[in-house]
DNA sequence: ACTGAATATAAGAATATTGCAATATTCACA
DNA sequence: TGTGAATATTGCAATATTCTTATATTCAGT
């Protein structure tokens, strides 16, 4: 049943499950970003960013380079990027398949 | 910050993050399978995969349809299987990087 | 060495998820 | 209608995640 590879990908997605840090892959979309950039554009506070980060970190998704004080994040596989669009593309799926449902519900009303 | 959509996102993933449902959904890719067939290949209880099945429906990966007694589960959109081929590009990037590592660590031994 | 700035980690309460056992529902058929 | 088979739901204890606050670490400049 492949247990320990399904438990490996299931940290993976589940790294993903998460509102802030989807917005931080968001904004790493157009290159590194400093912990302090990131902490003005999420608008939380600072050791939230840095946690959700390190959870980013030891699953591989991001990586970081340290200039001085300042920490850049970014995004380690652009193909995680892709991963975002296709998962992109199965909400526009469902949320087209949700509309149409609800125009057809419409036209039932005379 | 488009928090809602992320949140949203956030849910699709999460439910992604669950190595019992991952391994619903690889024995899904070749058609759909009733819970009882799903129950014998996964090897766990009924209502363990019922409840899997639940939460997979809840965010309308997977659909089912009924035939009698016996209900049959599907993936509702097959751009999920992309989605998981992709991902599984990102792992096999990972791993052939730390291969790559080991294996610049070994010539470094005389 | 000392100070301030940037980032990371720790600790603990609050919340969510999981797994298991028991109970409910739905359906076909005698 | 009653019975069994297939699936779903419920109720909790166990576990994991998240949020917040406080404290550490690391580095540059003085």
């Amino acid at each position: 049943m492949n247990q320990p590879l399904h438990r490996f990908k299931a940290e993976f997605f589940k790294t993903l499950g998460h509102p802030a840090r989807l917005a931080i892959l968001d904004h790493l979309r157009d290159g590194e970003k400093s912990v302090n950039e990131l902490q003005t554009l999420l608008e939380v506070d600072q050791s939230t960013v840095s946690q959700q980060l390190a959870k980013l970190r030891s699953t591989s998704i991001v990586e970081s380079r340290k200039d001085g004080t300042t920490v850049y994040y970014s995004v380690s596989d652009p193909m995680i990027f892709k991963l975002l669009d296709v998962a992109r593309e199965i909400f526009n799926n469902q949320l087209v398949g949700t509309k149409d449902m609800l125009q057809q519900l419409n036209e039932e009303v005379p």
